[in-house]
Formats: structure tokens, C-alpha cells, sequence
DNA sequence: GTAACGGGAGAC
DNA sequence: TCTCCCGTTACA
């Protein structure tokens, strides 16, 4: 009997069997349709295999479906990335087959001659239809138009059947790149950059690579041009572009399209279901060569994928938390270990993992120089606010406030730092205490003062500032802790009434165009000063920015976060890195309490190097990674009860393992979220400890109820 | 995911 | 004792 292994769309560890009936020919990667329960449902053949005892009795598989066979090593990915992230394996099957779910679009409705015919009456207006259209196929609306008539003439010469209706199966084209189209002048660090790249693609195999280089330096022209190489070698190469965020994919198909002379293909969420199919059928038929894409494009059915790119590869974006928990980054290396494909990190401040590698000589590090005539480092000064402290319920010290005097006065600009939204981060009570926070939730409320509401930037929960306090019901007693953007700002048109300030984070510039025009506002010089979150850290060139105040270094110090003091430096470096692009040379100013920590010291003298070592240093004296491993294990659940008695359950039961410990159960960070209890715990293993055998033994002890919800995090990146 | 299952609470 | 509801469990 044969018998097939088909991996179903549910959270259940393994594929299911069924028995291949009698002239049914599949194999791995097959899309199938199984019996499951009462149902049909969609599965993909994960093994196709002869067996002789049947110790169990089968359903047979139902049919072969029509849609395309997922290649070996499309399934290869979605098997390793399972096992690795200890999520069901259908599951992951699934997120590969995510461009199928939508309907193909809908075919094109366009008009034609019915042969010779002719109108009985040929009226002027019925002439002037027919001798537009031709011999061609044109759709209706665009006919009439074109001979200048209303749609009902085209109407009429239907109805009396000269004309008729045809649909045109919407074939999505996917232009080849050309590219010879508009090669880019490099530099010798590029050209370096590009040439080692082309020669891994055009060998074969796996090869890592980290491309380093500062903004400006040009790390998409090299790996552009490496890109064109592999296409010179292997026209029918697929090459993968990953990106954090959506908002900076449209800039990258704009460069892509001058380079190449043909658009990429585009994957992300933003992209509406039906042409993702067309993109999925497209990737699969080899029909397509480059995509570009959030990092849910990892699953697409690449068949010749030989250069996967992720570019800002330190972006905390690329770790997804939500359902399949996995970092694109780290996805996107397997895969390329998996298809033997070269696989380049770019960033201007790389993850400390990353520059690790490359330090270990596991990676490739392709280094580049600022260019010519760009980027001045600035020169960044530490303020020690113990000597010069604000007033109080003020943020500014007296030395920024002069700074930003001088910058106006010399006509320049100011980018002020704070990665905090709204007004202020906290909201309490004088008389009793009480700390606002949503409903159902640990987080506390953020005080917004343009739309006037406190919002929960967990949950999305919004409240009008009430007049009495909701625990004490004293009247007047709310007072506004700490300060956020929209604060910072009300400080500095105070200061300066004659400047043009501007706020920049996500609540001013929610969606990509509105950050775009607040962008050209700044470059235009139409903003004196700009308060901004993360918001503006990235990519942008402003050419009058002379002066980056950091409001609050110390921000993403505290908190005992593994990757705090490493998003801090990259977070100051992005900032500061805005500052005097041009031929002014800039300055950055950070204001903080500790100016002895050594990330804050490293950051002042300019000296990454510096950094990494101390805070490898820090890393390795507590076995952190990349000298150990961890993993976390979140369980949440309405019920508190469950949550405690499954995560001392857990506690108990912990496999002996060799060098590993288990810290917690300790509440998550966020211990209530939308009413669910959250209890966290932490595994923190040596290199050569199989983690996720470890974690599985030990999930294997516990039974897990159905009221409690069980992540395992392999890797965690935030620990919220 | 979804349908069948089964334990507990209220209805007859 | 029956039935309805809802949480739990199995699905190959």
C-alpha cells in the first residue's frame, strides 16, 4: 500500500498519513485535498512512501489538486523552520501557501468586432466606434472614450451583436530585468562589495555575507549590482529583497525599476490578495525574478533562488511575535543554507549577532566607506545632566537650549530625539497614587494632547482625559508625568516662539505619505526644529540638519532588556548619523545621567568597535547570547489560575539537560494584556545544547489545557 | 480550523 | 432523568 505524510493547516505537531489510492500519483510538495473529520482540506505532501503493515487503518487522500507542487526545497524551509521554531509544521506549510488563499483577479472585459458585421443604422457616432476599434480588443468604458462617444453606442453595437464581449485571462507580466539597464557608478568599496557577492551566486552554494556600511554608502547600488551579475550568469536566477517595514518598499521598486528597467515583484501585506497570487503563481513557474517584500515573502515557492538580501538587517521588525513566532533575519539565512544561495546582511549599525559572525569568520564582511564628499561624522558630546540638570518639568538642560539658540540663529536645523509618543507616558493621580492604565492591562496610559485623549499603545484602548481620578474620585488631581514628543515640543515653541517646530512619529505620520511630506518638509527647510521618535531615525538625508539633541540617552538603557544598551547605540547612531550630511559638519548632543556607561562612552568617541567588545564582554561574563541561547516559554490565558498552576507544572518538570538553566516562572513584562495573565519563563542554554530538543522533551511532560495558550519564543528579541 | 464529544446545570 | 449549552478534544 502507498501511503503519503500530508502536512494540514493545524497546530499539531506532525503530518498525517493517508493511503494513496490505487493509480493516484503523488509526491512531496503536492498539494492535496485529505479527509479531516466530517471535511476536505487542503495539505501538502510532505512524504510519499511504500508501506507493508498497516498498523492503523487510513483515510485515503481525495484528490491531487491543481494548483502548482511546492518545490523539495520550499518544503525543505518549511520543515527546518518548524523544527526550529517549534511550531506545527502545517502551520508553516500554510504560511507558503498564503498566496493561494485569494481568487485569481478577475479576467479583463473587453469589446471586439463580431467579424464584418455592420450596424443596420451606421450612424456617425457608431462609425466613428467601429473605426477606432479596429481589428483590435479594447475594454468598453476606454472605447467610448477613445472615439468620443457615450458608453451606450458601444452598448448598442453590442446588443445588435457587431460588437462583442470577450474576457482576457489576466496573465500577470513580470518584465525580465535587463541588467545592462542602468548600471550604477561604483565605488572601489562597492565594486568589492558587488564582485565578492557574484562570485558566491555564480559558484553556488551557501555564502553569508554582511554587508557594513554607514547610510550613504551605498549598499544598495552593491548589492543591486550583484544582483545584475547573478542575472547576467543565469537569466532565470530569483533573487529576494527583504525589507522591515512596507513603508521603505516602494523607494526600493523605484531604484529597482531605474536599474533594471523592469518593475520587481512586490510581497507584503499591503499587497492586495489577488495580485499575491499573481506573485505566487509568477515565483513558483519561475515566471518572475526578483521580489521584494516584508519578511513573509521567506515562503514563497522560489524554484532558482540564488541571492537573498536583507537589507537594515538589525531592524527588531524582521522578529515577528505574533502566531509563528521567527526572525525573518534569521529565516532568511536558513533559507538561503537551504536553497545554497548566497544570503547578504546590510546595515549601517548590525545586529551584535551579525557582527559576531563575521568577527567568528562565519560571515563574509564586505566593508563600506562613507563616499566621497557625504557623510561628516558628527561630533557627539555627552551632557551630563547631574551638572547642568533641567528645570523642573522641563526636559531641555541650559547647554542643548543654547545649542538650539545657535542653530536657529546660523539658519539651521535641529532634530530633536525622544522615542516616546504623545505628551507623557504616564498619567497619575496627586491625592491617591493611582496610575492610569487600561483596562485589562498592565500598560499605562499615554497622555496624547493633539487628539486630547489617553491611549494604550499596547492595546490600541483610548479614554478622554477624565476630569476625576477613576480610584479616588478626587477632582483636578491628575497631573502628567514624564515627557513625550508632543511635550518636548510644547518646551521648545515656549523657547523659541519664532521657530517652526513639527512633531514626526507615528501619531503625526501615520501611514507612508504622510512621513513622506513631513520628510520634504524638513528637507525643504520649512522646519526649524523636528521632535521625532524612531520615526525619523532611518534613511533620511536632511542637508540644513546641523544638530541632533538626544533628549533622553539613557532611555533605552534601562530596563534590563538583553539588546537594550545594542538598540540604543543603533538607535543614537541612526539619530546622530542624520546630523551634518552635507558640507556642514554637525554635532549631537546626548543628555544623560550616567555619562560613564561605557555604550554612552563608546558612542562619543564615535568607536563601534568599542561597543561591540565591551558589550560582547558583558554578554559573555553571563553567557548570554551570542554566548549562549535562550528561549522563551509564554503562557497567557483569561484564566489566572491555569496560567499559575501550568507554569509551576513546567517548573517542575524541567529535563535534566546539561549546561542550561531555567529562570522564572516570573510574570511576562506586560503580565496583563486584553485581560489575559501572562507568565514567562526563560531558558538559557550553552551553544552546543540542542535548545529545541531540550524544549521539546520537556513540553512533551506537560499537558497543556485548552484555556491556556503556550508561545515558545526560540531566540526572543523584545522581551515585552 | 471545525465538528463531535461530554460534563455540568437547569428543566421537566 | 432529560436536554441544552459550552468548553474540550480529536482530527490520520
Amino acid at each position: 500500500m502507498k501511503v503519503a505524510s500530508v502536512l494540514i493547516p493545524l497546530p499539531v505537531s506532525e503530518a498525517f498519513d493517508y493511503e494513496v489510492p490505487e493509480g493516484m500519483d503523488v509526491a512531496r510538495g503536492d498539494q492535496v485535498a485529505v479527509p479531516l473529520g466530517p471535511r476536505l482540506i487542503r495539505g501538502v505532501v510532505s512524504e510519499a512512501r511504500e508501506t507493508t503493515g498497516s498498523n492503523r487503518r487510513l483515510k485515503a487522500i481525495d484528490h491531487v489538486l491543481d494548483d502548482p507542487r511546492l518545490p523539495e526545497r520550499t518544503v525543505d524551509f518549511v520543515e527546518w523552520a518548524a523544527r526550529w521554531t517549534l511550531s506545527a509544521p502545517g502551520e508553516m506549510a500554510a504560511a507558503a501557501l498564503k498566496g493561494l488563499r485569494a481568487p485569481r483577479p478577475r479576467p479583463e472585459r473587453r469589446v471586439r468586432r463580431v467579424g464584418e458585421r455592420l450596424p443596420a443604422r451606421p450612424t456617425g457616432p457608431r462609425t466613428a466606434v467601429l473605426e477606432t476599434l479596429g481589428e483590435r480588443s479594447m475594454p468598453g468604458p476606454d472605447l467610448a472614450r477613445a472615439a468620443g462617444v457615450s458608453s451606450g453606442v458601444v452598448k448598442g453595437l453590442l446588443d445588435e451583436g457587431v460588437l462583442e464581449t470577450i474576457e482576457i485571462e489576466a496573465v500577470a507580466a513580470f518584465d525580465a530585468p535587463d541588467p545592462e539597464h542602468a548600471p550604477a557608478v561604483l565605488n572601489p568599496d562597492q565594486a568589492a562589495a558587488a564582485t565578492a557577492i557574484a562570485a558566491a551566486t555564480g559558484k553556488g552554494g551557501f555564502a553569508p555575507f554582511l554587508l557594513d556600511g554607514v547610510t550613504g554608502s551605498g549598499k544598495t547600488e552593491a548589492y543591486l549590482e550583484a544582483a545584475a551579475r547573478t542575472l547576467k550568469v543565469d537569466p532565470a536566477a530569483q533573487i529576494l529583497i527583504l525589507l522591515p517595514e512596507i513603508a521603505l518598499t516602494q523607494d526600493l521598486i523605484a531604484r529597482i525599476t531605474a536599474r533594471f528597467g523592469a518593475a520587481p515583484a512586490e510581497w507584503h501585506s499591503g499587497v492586495a490578495p489577488p495580485r499575491r497570487r499573481q506573485v505566487w503563481e509568477a515565483v513558483v513557474a519561475g515566471r518572475c525574478n526578483i521580489v521584494v517584500g516584508a519578511r513573509s515573502a521567506l515562503f514563497l515557492p522560489f524554484v532558482n533562488l540564488r541571492l537573498v538580501v536583507v537589507d537594515e538587517e538589525h531592524d527588531g521588525s524582521f522578529k515577528q511575535d505574533e502566531g509563528l513566532v521567527y526572525h525573518g533575519r534569521d529565516l532568511a539565512v536558513a533559507r538561503a543554507r537551504i536553497e545554497g544561495a548566497t544570503v547578504v546582511l546590510a546595515s549601517a549599525t548590525p545586529s551584535l549577532e551579525t557582527l559576531w559572525n563575521a568577527h567568528q569568520g562565519r560571515y563574509g564582511w564586505l566593508k563600506l566607506a562613507a563616499r566621497h564628499g557625504t557623510a561628516v561624522l558628527p561630533e557627539v558630546s555627552l551632557l551630563d545632566l547631574r551638572a547642568c540638570p533641567p528645570d523642573p518639568q522641563t526636559w531641555l538642560s541650559q547647554p542643548l537650549r543654547e545649542a538650539i539658540g545657535e542653530t536657529l540663529l546660523r539658519g539651521e536645523q535641529t532634530l530633536l530625539f525622544l522615542n516616546r509618543r504623545g505628551y507623557a507616558p504616564v498619567v497619575l493621580c496627586r491625592a491617591c497614587g493611582h496610575r492610569l492604565t487600561a483596562p485589562d492591562t498592565d500598560s499605562w496610559l499615554v497622555e496624547h494632547r493633539y487628539t486630547g485623549r489617553l491611549i494604550c499603545h499596547l492595546t490600541g484602548f483610548t479614554m478622554a482625559r477624565p476630569k476625576h481620578c477613576p480610584s479616588c474620585g478626587a477632582a483636578d488631581s491628575l497631573v502628567s508625568v514624564g515627557p513625550g514628543v508632543e511635550r518636548v515640543e510644547e518646551e521648545v515653541r515656549q523657547l523659541f516662539p519664532e521657530a517652526r517646530t513639527a512633531v514626526f512619529s507615528s501619531d503625526t505620520a501615520p501611514d507612508a505619505r504622510s512621513a513622506r511630506a513631513l520628510i520634504q518638509r524638513m528637507t525643504d527647510g520649512e522646519i526649524d526644529i523636528l521632535v521625532a521618535t524612531q520615526a525619523a531615525a532611518k534613511g533620511h538625508n536632511f542637508p540644513r540638519l546641523t544638530l541632533v539633541g538626544v533628549v533622553d540617552a539613557d532611555l533605552g538603557l534601562r530596563g534590563g532588556d538583553l539588546r537594550a544598551a545594542e538598540r540604543t547605540f543603533q538607535l543614537l547612531t541612526q539619530a546622530t548619523g542624520r546630523a551634518g550630511r552635507a558640507d556642514r559638519p554637525g554635532r549631537a548632543v546626548l543628555q544623560t545621567w550616567t555619562p560613564e556607561h561605557p555604550v554612552l562612552m563608546a558612542l562619543a568617541a564615535g568607536d563601534r568597535d568599542a561597543f561591540v567588545a565591551a558589550e560582547l564582554a558583558e554578554r559573555e561574563a553571563a553567557f548570554l547570547p551570542p554566548w549562549g541561547r535562550l528561549a522563551a516559554i509564554i503562557l497567557s490565558s483569561e484564566n489566572a489560575v491555569a496560567v499559575e498552576k501550568l507554569a509551576r507544572e513546567l517548573a517542575g518538570s524541567i529535563p535534566n539537560a546539561g549546561r542550561l538553566e531555567v529562570y522564572g516562572p516570573a510574570d511576562a513584562p506586560l503580565a496583563l494584556v486584553r485581560g489575559r495573565r501572562r507568565k514567562r519563563l526563560l531558558v538559557r542554554a550553552d551553544r552546543d545544547v540542542d535548545l529545541q530538543g531540550f524544549l521539546r522533551a520537556w513540553l512533551a511532560r506537560v499537558k497543556v489545557p485548552g484555556s491556556v495558550r503556550l508561545t515558545v519564543d526560540v531566540d526572543p528579541y523584545s522581551f515585552l
